[in-house]
DNA sequence: CCGCTCCTTGACCCACGGGTCAAGGAGATG
DNA sequence: CATCTCCTTGACCCGTGGGTCAAGGAGCGG
């Protein structure tokens, strides 16, 4: 692949064919141990078709990052009530992150692999970035309103954004043997613990009951 | 390498010798992207001589993980005072844990290496485990006394872990240009915050001194 | 049916890096 | 000094897998 490829209906169909390979195969032993000629046997091709749509391995994989991290951030958009308060909101949010992790568990693993290749540092902070300005934007509403604890606006967004994804990964990796939807219930109360400025105020929050959202496609 | 090596004391520095340079290698640019060559490079010592102190490269890998969770753990005995309540203690715990992080960041990167190759998966888990362990005996006295909220155990002793986990890691990658004790105290009150069955036992033990004790070498 | 762009093939090239090995120093011990 | 174990060297082997390429379908517009 040298420029931009004016693809096909057919071009782009093949195109995601080999990024669910691709993502079924990361996930399921990881980026390093999963050569192209692998990914390409799984979507039954030829190897050198792989070029023309991908630069090459590294180029699919920021491809896969970038259309899971719209994914999420869609799932996220649908499960908020943008007339709930703050802290629920995040609540909110913070449910249908977890929710959604677990749907698309391959595609997650995929972040996690980008740890260890430093080349992909970049991002991973940039996805890491955008989920954290979204949060810190609301939680900046409830520090205001007073229903959130006055801590530095960055730590508490990084707590959110922390927990789910930890939560999300230890679900994945088989150690909490439990129905997402619970596990998704409990996360949105710990989130709402930790920010909640004073107990009445988390109370009046983990009192409302939120509807376990379908995930998009 | 063949069987268990008996090595002089020049051996044993030798090999640790070796180990650090690989440590500072990984964390600079990734497990994958060091090869066997660089890190030998580094030490200024031949290729050979590798395989007289490791297996392979997966083999010291191992090593290093092992060697760091080690030192961790007892990082975080000496800063627990074993006659403070339970709460308290996860605090000091918590935030022993996130200055042991910021300290030995460079071995710390490693654990999210595993993350990546499959092969390291068992040894990551059991890391969390081991660690998790810790915590869960600890809430579950909480949980007895009523200091702590009445949650499934494993879920509130995956949130301390993975709360203290990744603003360590936000840390390390340089996302939080803070003092490393300001952001210890931080995770201190948000474990705290979390866990609190209600907000008088949260302020009781917020009110405590915690001293950053010094880290281990 | 020509010519065009888009798609597909699989053999081929080759650098890279993991792992081996035979040979040799270096220090202790009798 | 003989000898033994421990340590160190760097050239060498070789499989692996990323990346290339020339050639050939396949569908479409003119």
């Amino acid at each position: 692949m040298s420029e931009d490829r004016h693809l096909t209906a057919q071009g782009q169909e093949r195109k995601e064919q080999l990024l669910d390979h691709a993502a079924t195969l990361f996930a399921e032993r990881g980026y390093a141990e999963t050569r192209i000629l692998d990914i390409v046997k799984a979507a039954g091709v030829a190897k050198g078709l792989f070029y023309w749509y991908f630069e090459n391995k590294e180029g699919l994989f920021r491809e896969l990052v970038e259309q899971n991290r719209l994914r999420l951030r869609r799932a996220q958009a649908k499960a908020i009530d943008p007339a709930a308060e703050p802290l629920l909101r995040l609540r909110q949010g913070a449910e249908a992150s977890v929710r959604y992790m677990a749907t698309y568990a391959n595609f997650f693993a995929l972040l996690e692999v980008e740890n260890m290749e430093k080349a992909f540092a970049d991002e991973r902070t940039k996805g890491t970035v955008v989920h954290t300005d979204d949060v810190s934007a609301i939680i900046r509403e409830g520090i205001a309103d007073g229903t959130i604890r006055d801590e530095p606006l960055e730590l508490l967004a990084y707590g959110v954004v922390g927990t789910v994804g930890y939560y999300g990964h230890f679900h994945r990796t088989g150690r909490m043997p439990m129905p997402v939807d619970e596990l998704a219930a409990f996360v949105g109360r710990w989130v709402v613990c930790s920010l909640a400025s004073d107990e009445s105020i988390a109370r009046r929050v983990l009192a409302v009951h939120v509807a376990p959202a379908p995930i998009p496609a």
